[in-house]
DNA sequence: CGGATCGAGTTGACATGTCAACAAAGGTGC
DNA sequence: GCACCTTTGTTGACATGTCAACTCGATCCG
């Protein structure tokens, strides 16, 4: 109980701070910052939309919203695939690779100031643990969003 | 690095599974349900508006929007306070009263299957401390959600 | 008291997320 | 090749969240 609270009370407040910062000092929403760091993380800095939104646990549908206003301020941009007609490959642009590495820096000091510079080594580690504990079970079951299934 | 990312994802699929199995049990949004639980931790199972959405960090909007769809599902109503002529204290009807312990059960059982139960008893104490650590920090300082700061 | 300011809560416009329906291409079996 | 079903991505309607403007009572201070 204490744990579960806890939890659910520093996951309210870490991440409203966390996007908070974000906001102000790159002018990227939460959304618009895991977009692009899975886009990046990737060689060609690009991603079948199925592929991102699958990754991301995101509808295709909420995704393709989503691309589209990010579209529009130039951080990404659509491709047909060549090898399925149905088509949608998601693009990095130079605008949006430059985006996400100047945020990087502000966000990672974000991080390490409100979160892991308060805990100890050992907490840090059993955090780690806690979510390699947690995460596979989740990981493959469900799957897609509700949405999606049917 | 690995804990930040660790628990961002465990957030991503906790939290998304945790919600989903309880609009599934209960027809409750997880909004529906931290407004819910904080009125009825209360004694009387009222509080003035502004005192509920400091503690959750809601805007006032965002929770007097969401307390006119609960009010027209039965779930709250809305008094006027006796000492303060602006009034609002948002009070939990017997419906609404029902409708959380109603929820309250599978909603326990569902955090302890997807996260409790994947957890030795030391991971769950060192996680209590975590969010000790962390919380405090963030508790008072900002205080306000943005829209209400200027 | 009376004017200025502040704080509580609501409202409406707009941004974002969800859901179901859809068009179009891929896959499968005949 | 062609009927059939599946998968991809988009779209529009609606639900929810954000932000700024507003009303009106509280509070401050002459």
């Amino acid at each position: 109980m204490r744990a579960w609270l806890g939890y659910r009370r520093m996951r309210l407040l870490l991440d409203l701070q966390v996007s908070r910062d974000l906001a102000e000092s790159s002018g990227l929403s939460d959304a618009d910052y895991d977009v692009l760091s899975n886009l990046s993380d990737t060689d060609g800095h690009r991603l079948r939309l199925t592929e991102l939104s699958a990754h991301m646990r995101w509808s295709r549908s909420r995704l393709s919203h989503h691309l589209t206003r990010m579209q529009q301020r130039g951080l990404i941009t659509r491709e047909e695939c060549p090898s399925d007609g149905r088509g949608a490959v998601i693009l990095l642009t130079d605008a949006g690779w430059e985006a996400i590495r100047a945020a990087a820096g502000h966000h990672v000091e974000s991080v390490r100031r409100h979160f892991i510079d308060r805990l100890t080594d050992e907490q840090i580690r059993v955090l780690g643990d806690i979510a390699d504990a947690v995460v596979p079970h989740l990981d493959d079951v469900p799957s897609r969003p509700a949405a999606d299934r049917r």
